[in-house]
DNA sequence: CGAGTCGTTGAAACACTTCAAGGCTTGTGG
DNA sequence: CCACAAGCCTTGAAGTGTTTCAACGACTCG
């Protein structure tokens, strides 16, 4: 029912002795400062799964009996409306945790945007394990709030601010969010369409691409290609992600 | 940093010996299922505190070294954008925990609506505690969990719904957030005002009104007051809700 | 090379906002 | 007890940002 993302500073990466002999996976990534017994045991437990783009994880309504952490690639996370609406409430990365909730079934959908790779632990197991090491749920919890505040930032993004803040503000944001594939010289990489984006936004994908566009005539940013752009002048960008008004100028 | 909300049967309500010498409150809610003796270790650590109407709990920003716990009223919390503009992320009711995330500042502010009584606890001395009792963390990473489902929906709600959606999914959920107001022959108390409604929306007040008006002009609801209001259809309601457009009527 | 998918751009439509006025309620002071 | 100011809410009319509808361009794949 949850879903909890990974701040790339709380992330260390353990490397397996070898691949996986099932999918190749040789690593995985785990939250908070946790003892070398700990990742242990946790390794013990998992169950390496690889996705091709396209591929579906969980479905809404499904019975939710593991918990899963990307290990490379990257996903989209969410929710449908009757007609077809849909509101992608969050992309995840490496490090990101998948179905921590109490529940029994899943309040969302999750499919893989590229290639990925996921470590799955049953969550039966996993709530055993967390009994003997306190420190395995204290790191959840951690996960949990840092994910509460991204969704708050997200209601303030959905609820207030307008087309070009919310495209500035997922600009500014995204970088930050990939630890595997760190930003160098304000390139921005973007595994997702621009029906994705906009579904992240709550907007259309013409209000996207037009905004994107006034954000590159404006010369704030260059697009590269479909899916990667590099940000020219990061402090203008960040001024309109936190609705700072420019006077002139991007008004057309 | 973040707040997490009780699901009413999750809660229960431990009643104390006496009023609290310094607030007169009574007794404090907890979740989940805890043993005796960690209630009465939670106890002893416990502060009562009592708002006003309008006062400031916490302030975007601030130290975050408190955890709290609401024993009554209700609370908003919200952020804002430096132009002004609020997003309202949630209101919190008897039960509800606030500051919970592992952060050193509040990313958000919280104010009371109507006179409120709360719980607080030191933050360092709970974090003692949950150490010693796993059970206590178990339950708060529960609450989280239930809270990061309420938020994606809202972010459904934000990104993705109309405004007499949005009006009608309010209207449907609230009655279940206040374990202390329990709704009765569908009559849904409204301790907040038109304008934290909006804000809560993602809408404007006119809006809210408009919307009002018209789910009392279709029969669907009944305005007892400004603050209450019952519900006649709610079946109709639950499915404007959920974005199931009927044919005719409500067009207007 | 044609089909299909994805993205961009333009023009028209519309849902919601903004601006404006008035009503209702509450509290205060003469 | 009434007058009056101050909030809060409702309603109407005009304005606008985003969506919808439509066409076209770029790229991929068989």
């Amino acid at each position: 029912m949850i879903e909890l993302r990974s701040l790339p500073e709380l992330c260390i990466q353990r490397r397996r002795e070898s691949a996986c002999s099932t999918c190749g996976a040789r690593e995985f990534s785990v939250c908070g400062s946790l003892a070398p017994g700990d990742l242990a045991e946790l390794d013990a437990i998992a169950e390496h799964i690889g996705l091709q783009a396209g591929d579906p994880l969980v479905h809404e309504g499904d019975a939710a009996t593991s918990l899963f952490n990307v290990t490379s690639g990257s996903m989209r996370i969410y929710k449908l409306l009757p007609d077809g609406r849909r509101q992608i409430t969050g992309f995840l990365f490496t490090g990101d945790f998948i179905g921590l909730a109490s529940g029994d079934t899943h309040a969302f959908s999750v499919e893989a945007i590229e290639d990925t790779s996921l470590c799955r632990f049953r969550k039966s197991e996993y709530r055993a394990l967390a009994r003997e090491r306190p420190a395995l749920e204290s790191a959840l919890l951690n996960r949990a709030a840092h994910e509460l505040s991204a969704a708050q930032n997200q209601m303030l993004l959905l609820g207030r601010k307008t087309a070009r803040e919310r495209v500035a503000t997922f600009l500014v944001d995204l970088p930050d969010r990939d630890p595997a594939r760190p930003s160098v010289g304000g390139v921005v990489h973007l595994p997702m369409t621009r029906s994705e984006i906009a579904d992240y936004l709550g907007l259309t994908i013409e209000t996207v691409s037009r905004e994107l566009t006034k954000l590159k005539t404006a010369g704030i940013v260059t697009l590269l290609s479909l899916h990667s752009l590099r940000v020219e002048q990061p402090e203008r960008l960040r001024a309109i992600a936190e609705g700072v008004q420019e006077r002139s100028a991007l008004s057309a």
